[in-house]
DNA sequence: TTGTACGCGTTATCAC
DNA sequence: GTGATAACGCGTACAA
């Protein structure tokens, strides 16, 4: 493998010129720059991570952590994230919590040698737990907010309101919760939200905890229509499409009979159903920006806006409908 | 952070022992061993990475292609070869290559500094590519067979040729089989399982391919229906709940009219319906299995078994029966 | 603007 | 079985 010595030798400049050329060019002379940079490309020379990290205390590595992969939710949070790595020319890793407070710290402390920082995103530990995380370590909370820390949160309770003032006004009264996974710190807010919006006037059944899948909404409906429900609002699409699906397996009609919305969009991955009524957000931008907040955060700049909050937006379609009238 | 130095001032002994005590116990004394392993706890020592990799050339990495996270099929996948990774003290992290053949050769190439070695699963690259990678890094390939390189894959073929005796013998001749994503190598090997298996008593049709989501189930009835197929199988459990549930939105039984099964089983996660017939396998042991082989590799013995199979084994539910008439 | 010299923390190679 | 000592490849004072 070809070395940075190797770079200044053929571009005839000492080994610490060759370095500044690449990590802070405007304190070298351009022609000087352009021979390095030259001669870095017909070598074909990569920079050694190990020997940088030895030396710079920083590996190139960002962490983000999350409660699972089977919720494919995440997917396209990563994703923003991975590419807004790139572009920082680092590179993130993701590692999984299984959803356990105790696993997340144990995974906290084994790679924390290895990466520059972190992006934990829903977070199960304690508010103690993770302030003294971020005391010792460059660390930006997701779909979370934990005063003193750096976070970025999708607005969902916004969307739910507006979702609860369509509901309101289509007649429902009696409506269900189906929420998410025990533990969560978004399934309180938005079940809150939901609560507070609904107001005296009517009555919201909370469902759950439940995991986040589509065999949970399958298995939710016997609880719905126990609790003679119009509508339903579901944690996720996932949730969401069980419910459709169980409850036209039992012979209920969706809108006619019961109204199904979802708190987050799954469509653009294919998983909702193309008529459920949704909040559509962008998950790509709470990576990207989580990202972001972290590189600055390492790199010891304070990030501009320590909490960055992100617009959901309600998308009404056809799983939403009048109230049937009570039975 | 204290040093392998400290350690050693503290045990009293020589760094190079103190080293030894910890990559090479067997080749220090038991009661030296002890006073290291003693101090190493007092202090609180963890190894330097990066320093470690700077001399030894192995950074403790191991990288995990995969096409997608949007598909959940990959976490357990994922989260078997994380578990083994921890067991062998490495770390695994995941790189996602976009289902594109360009992005995955870029996305090795960014990486392969950083990390020992690859498990590419279910690679979208041709065999030479691959192949020429392979010469440079340790890399398993998993979900496809690529002559010359370690591989690890899903014996699903074997399950649909169980499968289809069963429909077979349920009287099933018509039998529509919702394809893959474009250039799946799995998907070409399941396609063609079933065709052999149907054998010329009966007609196969291809329908796709097909994004493995919910929603390309739920438009792919119109297809099946037209097709005139008293049976489906489908890619993936998510195509085939999409399909039961379309197919039930519009008025088709299942499995009276039409019977589903899936050549995967994501029921575990939560994301199959309970009683639609899948191929049960454990993914878990795709991703150790993938992780032992590559830390063979790296270490630079053979592995004992270049190639591994894990068995699919089916499991007949209730959203499969007898064909209905030909109407 | 450029070059010299040293340090980063660990492993490997020798001697002993 | 153990201890000096030299790499490993790069960043960065400091001096020029």
């Amino acid at each position: 493998m070809t070395r940075l010595a190797d770079v200044a030798r053929a571009a005839g400049v000492s080994m610490s010129t060759a370095s500044r050329a690449l990590s802070r060019p405007d304190l070298v002379a351009s022609d000087t720059r352009m021979r390095v940079l030259d001669a870095v490309q017909r070598l074909g020379f990569q920079v050694n991570p190990a020997a940088r990290a030895l030396t710079s205390g920083k590996t190139g590595l960002l962490a983000m952590c999350v409660p699972t992969l089977s919720n494919p939710y995440f997917a396209p949070i990563i994703a923003g994230a991975q590419q807004t790595a790139e572009a920082a020319d680092r590179h993130l890793t993701v590692v999984v919590t299984e959803g356990s407070a105790r696993r997340e710290a144990e995974v906290l402390a084994r790679v924390s040698r290895q990466v520059d920082g972190f992006i934990i995103v829903a977070p199960r530990g304690g508010d103690a737990d993770l302030l003294e995380f971020g005391a010792t370590t460059p660390a930006v909370i997701a779909e979370r907010v934990v005063p003193g820390l750096a976070s970025v949160v999708i607005d969902t309770p916004a969307g739910l309101r507006d979702l609860m003032n369509v509901l309101k006004a289509d007649g429902h009264r009696r409506i269900a919760y189906l929420s998410g996974p025990a533990g969560s710190w978004m399934d309180a807010l938005r079940c809150d939200a939901l609560r507070d919006s609904l107001g005296d006037g009517g009555e919201l059944s909370v469902i759950g905890p439940l995991p986040p899948t589509f065999r949970a909404g399958v298995e939710a409906v016997e609880e719905i229509l126990e609790r003679r429900a119009t509508a339903v609002v579901a944690y996720n699409s996932l949730l969401a499409v069980g419910a459709v699906y169980q409850l036209r397996n039992v012979g209920v009609r969706v809108p006619d009979d019961v109204s199904v919305a979802s708190a987050d969009d799954l469509a653009a991955l294919g998983l909702g159903a193309p008529e459920i009524t949704t909040l559509h957000f962008d998950p790509a931008a709470l990576g990207a920006a989580g990202v972001d907040m972290l590189v600055q955060l390492i790199d010891g700049r304070e990030p501009e806006v320590p909490h960055v909050r992100i617009p959901a937006h309600l998308r009404v379609r056809s799983s939403e409908g009048w109230a049937a009238a009570e039975g």
